[in-house]
DNA sequence: GAGCACTGC
């Protein structure tokens, strides 16, 4: 802890920080930021008039630098360090210090928007760019200038991304902390493979015969790659001529592995043996694997990306960021100097690779965040013209707007309804709320909280897919329930009614092949829902599934007809002479029932006229996953709705609540004038959207 | 008859 290089600069830290509401940190790998800033805060009395927070994007990472922190300042962890995650609070009110995911601090600033408790917030990791800490760097500049000048915010930020957070902070100063990384020798190819599976392979094998020992990563896109390159891999080892270098051994690393399979690199490996770990970009920022010295990067990622026209999220192959790119090579320094073969050119690196990943907020529906923001209620905020770091299009906005609108959650002018409001207290996304409260309203809200809990987590749920393992899959498979022609949504219920009858056993779950961990997370999600309902509740909740019963066709029906409502902007009607359906309230497009739906045919070979969808996406073609039946005479008013539909009005809203954004340079000094700003012309408000929208196509065209 | 990168309340 001594020598971490963060406390050679711990005057300069305090001294900016005295000076200014907002400072921006680069802390490179290795500084000690996370664990080091917090301390000299605290050092400094800054705890003293209240805690400091400080937000993470990920739950491991909230959890393990809490414990760290409480280590080196030897205090138990959970008082006067604690950290705060989704189902777990460990903090008290002796707490100075406090970690907690971004998504945790949006939570508290909606029951308390000043966020007073806090006397520092620091927002660690923004250059990840993750939704929440985008929407908490909109929410930080407005409290730096409504509370009072002793709130102080920190941001730290990746080198490349420094100065853009500071002139989104009026300029705030930029401190940089070097990191401990040793030094990564780049090598480039002279062109882009044709095949980065074989491009890969060869690189690897030559490391392996060449280069002295050390582990080697390999950043794919997917498991697909990752399946295919590690059978190669192994493949080629074996016919190394033995004695002629050291063992190997090959791992894959990506999210849908079992967690036992993912901690093996986390295990020291055999003497005189090499690692080869083939990994996606979970490699990259969520697991660091130690003793790597070489890494293979492929100089593409995996993303999902949402299509705000279509209401179509889908997953395609892209080319990383620079960002990325460093980051990836700079696992490879982390215990000694390493080597990181890029299989692209620099000019590649230098001319087509963004600067920085696309933000979340750029590639994400915004239908939740729209609605959070809207529930906050700040007289100074409208949504539309708030003020964010990288704006989304007004597309996706807009696309937000209505359908938040087809489910009531706000009313035809763009105002937060009561339902709206219920809403937003659920931690889920507004299809899933909005059918809790209509299944409350419809006496069915056991299963309904059921069915949102597995869809939250449908993910989690299903069996790996790997071939061995298909036969057996499909046998066990066979002995689940089938949604008795009512489709996903129903099968669902029917599962964890199942598991509810078989008293939470976790064979149960590994003989039907379903995933343990997930079928728990499934229960903690409804547990929580459970308590947040139980306040607005008509009836009494069971805990558990109907008490140990199964659900009637009655419940069913009730059930099909909540996530009607809640599902209202993702109807799809049948095409007349065959399987194909068409969305309702997004522009026409032909889609599929997705082959994986319990979803079955009438006599006559023909799906159901009508269905909702929990999610629309496209891979060789456009698919919706996860579908129920619904009856045609509940489209009806969905159909007058979409009619009727406006969405100039929707994003209006009443003139007067029009603000002038406010001028960049008073941040700092003035304080207390938040409300002498005079009223927005529109037209200001339209070319500012209009150029964030042209922003992101110019992006989107580069391509 | 197709396939899912990674987070989070």
């Amino acid at each position: 802890m001594a020598n971490l290089p963060i406390l050679q600069f711990e005057e300069k830290i305090v001294e900016t920080v005295e000076k200014n509401p907002v400072v921006v940190i680069i802390g490179e790998t290795g500084s000690g930021k996370s664990t080091q800033l917090s301390q000299i805060l605290h050092r400094r009395g800054y705890t003293k008039s209240g805690v400091i927070a400080v937000t993470q994007p990920r739950r491991v990472a909230a959890v393990s630098v809490a414990r760290r922190v409480a280590q080196e300042l030897d205090v138990n962890l959970g008082e006067d360090v604690g950290y705060a995650i989704r189902f777990e609070d460990r903090t008290s009110s002796k707490t100075r210090i406090k970690y907690l995911t971004d998504g945790v601090l949006l939570r508290e600033s909606l029951s308390n928007p000043m966020l007073d408790d806090y006397s520092v917030i620091i927002l660690d990791e923004a250059h990840e760019r993750s939704l929440n800490t985008d929407i908490l760097l909109g929410l930080m500049k407005r409290l730096v200038r409504i509370r009072s000048s002793n709130f102080k915010v920190l941001i730290t930020s990746a080198t490349l991304d420094g100065e853009k957070v500071s002139e989104f902070f009026s300029g705030c100063p930029v401190l940089n902390v070097p990191g401990k990384l040793y030094p990564v020798e780049i090598l480039y190819s002279k062109e882009r493979p044709g095949s980065y599976i074989e491009s890969s392979l060869k690189v690897a094998i030559d490391i392996h015969v060449r280069e002295p020992e050390g582990d080697i990563l390999i950043f794919m896109t997917g498991q697909d790659d990752i399946e295919k390159l590690v059978s190669k891999l192994e493949e080629k080892v074996r016919s190394l001529a033995e004695g002629s270098c050291m063992d190997a051994i090959i791992y894959p690393l990506h999210g849908s592995l079992p967690p036992e399979m993912q901690v093996r690199v986390f295990s020291p490996p055999p003497p005189n043996c090499r690692r080869f770990i083939v990994a996606t970009n979970i490699a990259e920022t969520s697991l660091t694997v130690d003793g790597v010295v070489y890494v293979i990067d492929s100089g593409y990622v995996k993303q999902r990306q949402y299509n705000p026209s279509s209401g179509m999220y889908s997953l395609d192959v892209i080319q990383i960021s620079k960002v990325q790119a460093n980051q990836r090579a700079g696992r490879a320094g982390r215990t000694r100097p390493g080597k990181c073969y890029r299989l692209y050119p620099f000019a590649v690196f230098r001319d087509d690779f963004l600067d920085a990943t696309v933000p979340e907020i750029q590639r994400t529906s915004l239908a939740g965040s729209v609605l959070y923001l809207k529930s906050l209620d700040l007289p100074d905020i409208d949504i539309l013209k708030f003020d964010f770091l990288d704006a989304p299009s007004s597309e996706s906005l807009e696309d937000a707007l209505k359908q938040l609108y087809l489910i009531d959650a706000i009313d035809g002018n763009g105002a937060i309804t009561s339902i709206g409001r219920t809403m937003s207290e659920l931690p889920l996304e507004p299809s899933l709320s909005r059918t809790l409260i209509e299944a409350n309203e419809n006496g069915c809200l056991s299963q309904a909280l059921t069915v949102v809990a597995m869809l939250s987590a449908e993910s989690n749920l299903l069996p790996v897919r790997s071939k061995p393992n298909e036969k057996k899959r499909k046998h066990d498979e066979s002995n689940l329930p089938d949604g008795s022609g009512f489709g996903d949504h129903i099968q669902l219920l029917q599962i964890f009614e199942c598991w509810d009858r078989n008293n939470y056993d976790t064979e149960w779950c590994k003989q039907n092949g379903m995933q343990v961990r997930g079928m728990v997370f499934v229960k903690d999600v409804r547990r929580q829902l459970c308590q947040i309902m139980q306040k607005i509740s008509k009836d009494r909740l069971e805990v558990g599934a109907r008490g140990r019963n199964s659900s009637s066709r009655d419940d069913y029906r009730k059930l099909r007809k909540a996530l009607c409502v809640g599902n209202a902007n993702q109807v799809a009607e049948r095409m007349l002479r065959h399987n194909g359906y068409r969305t309702l309230s997004f522009k026409p497009q032909l889609m599929q029932v997705h082959p994986s739906s319990v979803l079955s045919t009438d006599n006559e070979g023909m799906l159901p006229n009508y269905v909702v969808y929990h999610e629309l996406i496209s891979t060789t073609r456009p698919f919706m996953r996860n579908v129920c039946v619904i009856e045609m005479s509940w489209v009806a008013p969905i159909k007058r709705k979409i009619e009727k539909l406006n969405v100039r009005k929707l994003s209006g809203g009443p003139a007067n609540s029009f603000k002038e954004p406010e001028e960049k340079t008073e941040l700092s000094k003035n304080n207390n004038n938040a409300e002498t700003t005079p009223p927005a012309v529109s037209e200001n408000v339209e070319s500012r959207i209009e150029a964030a929208r042209e922003r992101f196509l110019a992006r989107k065209g580069q391509k």
